[in-house]
DNA sequence: GTCTATAATCAGATAGAC
DNA sequence: GTCTATCTGATTATAGAC
């Protein structure tokens, strides 16, 4: 490549790149992380990727990890904001766990690529440490959720809210290992997701703290 | 064949280390890929593992991918031989699915590491796109059972089976991010499994296919 | 079946010019 | 803001002795 990459006249109206910031690396970043796995992604791939030499990368942040530490915050900090929500509020323990299961489908979609780089953390370094002890404070606040529905005779009393919580939570993050924005519309997961964990697949309906919505 | 890593480590009642093959060095080394992911697995964290030199490892195996082959084949080996089981013989769809649906499970539990380093493949070499596809022949395998279930009016007409097939097997694949033998009794997973995917969680019972079995 | 030593390559990161 | 060139250390794999 000699030189016409980093050829940027600006000023002009002509069509001339987009130079990088952090934003667009980590955009650029998450989607090799996602190819690719985050170890089996190197500094070049990600210099490739981004049509960059990786010297460049390292003009924009500090390291690869500052890289996936952006990533997980991005998702961690979306994922945190439906707890402040009003519907998570509603007074009845079924309906807050119900308003949540469909917005976490919804924030799982929005935030596609960061939430699927989350979801693969293993704990291999400090950061992804931190990323998966912050994953588990929102398990906890649905396992209470469903914990209260469940005292609120709204759960099959055989089955354990710890269970239900991972199952419930399990099925939901799935998603992100097929979902892409266009090929299934997000208010049918919303809904089918919505139903399958509050109602399950059978014919019959009508069940407690069960409204057909959308 | 369950069991047959332990095969060593008897005979002589001296306090000899046993030496290894190839199936006692592939259990170590699956725990490791999941500990660490497999990219992230350097063959000398394998030895170390192991209590034996890197060297020592390409006495047994040609490559760390060869390691991966072999775990990837077991998983997928217990996986497919589900479909050959009676059950999957019932005369009602849906009976097939439920019946599917807990084996899987319980397969998940028994080969766990292996059906866990399974789904954690990603596709960057020809041994993981080998696997990805086999793996997607038995979603499509599942996808027919939901799809004859729909035919026969077993399943809420509201659901794309596709979508079904989908959340069902990421429900229970989920589980190997969580499940360890003796601390949640597999009867226990799998009834939970069987009455959410096929009944939800909904208080109310007695719906079309449902049988309260276990 | 295991070891030590090492080859060959590739990784993440830095220096300094433009 | 980007580049080329390079450092340093880790990685996969091999050679050959015991």
């Amino acid at each position: 490549m000699p030189g016409a990459a980093g050829a940027q006249a600006e000023g002009t109206a002509g069509a001339r790149r987009a130079q990088y910031d952090v934003a667009r690396l980590l955009a650029v970043a998450v989607e090799v992380f996602i190819e690719r796995g985050y170890d089996g992604t190197s500094m070049e791939d990600l210099a490739r990727a981004a049509g960059i030499s990786k010297s460049s990368i390292y003009h924009h942040v500090e390291s690869k990890e500052q890289l996936l530490r952006l990533a997980l915050d991005r998702a961690l900090d979306a994922l945190f904001a439906i707890t402040e929500e009003e519907g998570a509020e509603a007074p009845r323990a079924i309906e807050r766990l119900r308003y949540v299961i469909g917005r976490v489908v919804e924030v799982l979609g929005a935030e596609l690529p960061y939430v699927t780089v989350l979801l693969r953390v293993r704990g291999n370094t400090e950061t992804e440490r931190w990323a998966l002890e912050r994953r588990r404070e929102f398990d906890r606040f649905v396992r209470a959720l469903v914990s209260e529905a469940a005292a609120e005779g709204e759960v099959r009393e055989d089955l354990r809210p710890a269970l239900v919580e991972r199952l419930v939570l399990g099925m939901i993050n799935s998603i992100t290992e097929w979902y892409r924005p266009g090929r299934v519309e997000m208010s049918e997961l919303k809904a089918t997701v919505v139903a399958m964990t509050m109602g399950g697949l059978g014919t019959a309906d009508g069940r407690a703290g069960v409204r057909e919505e959308q």
